[in-house]
DNA sequence: CTAGTTGCAAAGCATTTGCCTGTGG
DNA sequence: CCACAGGCAAATGCTTTGCAACTAG
């Protein structure tokens, strides 16, 4: 075993390319048939388990993180967006999900005597900005 | 229609009531798994359909509430323990979910401009006072 | 050439639904 | 008595896995 830093795929093929061009493409966190959706139209035959295993593989690698939305699939996204500390909002009426930079702090604070905070995660829920214009 | 209220069983059954009483006594968020296994002891023939179909309807009625952990699946809990605005605590060495009162605030601050925000949700994750102390 | 990859289809899980029987009121 | 509820099993929907064929290096 000569190297062991955690971003190696050891091929690389149009799929798989294509799959991380969705990420880039996006610049906002996806779900697995988006990402399904968008790769599609550079690989027309791609299948929905090529998606899967290449999720689960970047993730190994580092190179996206899962976003959890509550009471929604997961979505993932690239992790030099997750560098900087951010959390999530998601857009009641389109769907979308949006990085929102910045954090309240003072989480540990909250916890009973005893407890370590290890991470956190804190979902937004209401309308974004176009939404909600059109709502108006 | 005479009545509309949104607490309405139609039916007390053991069943149903032994599903409620899982919530009582546990005193935080239970998956439905594990509504199962604990109602299971109070009605022995009882299937996990049976719980499901009661939790929609619970959640219905507004008696319940689910939580949502990252990566976990979904727990509930009862609505009274909703109703004060509080968040939850995942350890991550024993799997249980904790609830914790109080919430840093100012989280409308971190949107841009034109975002309105309609709910939120912090998961804290780490290791819980009796966790914490085992692994020192 | 050779092993990592892909597609398809089948397998897994967790959750939901259909259908017929049981039972609370 | 009779509609609501429950039990069982089949049906979903999403994710993972097995396997033979394919292809990047």
């Amino acid at each position: 075993m000569s190297h062991q830093t955690p971003g190696r795929s050891q091929r690389q093929t149009q799929q798989r390319d294509a799959i991380w061009q969705a990420f880039k493409a996006s610049g906002r966190p996806m779900s697995p048939a988006e990402i399904h959706e968008h790769a599609q139209q550079a690989v027309p035959g791609l299948g929905m388990a090529t998606v899967y295993r290449n999720l689960r593989k970047l993730e190994r690698e580092e190179r996206i993180v899962p976003v959890h939305v509550p009471g929604e699939p997961d979505r993932y996204e690239t992790a030099k967006a997750a560098e900087a500390h951010h959390h999530h909002f998601h857009c009641e009426v389109c769907g979308k999900v949006y990085d929102i930079t910045g954090c309240p702090g003072g989480l540990a604070d909250l916890l009973p005597k005893g407890f370590e905070l290890t991470a956190h995660e804190i979902s937004m829920r209401g309308r974004c900005e176009a939404c909600s214009l059109a709502s108006e």
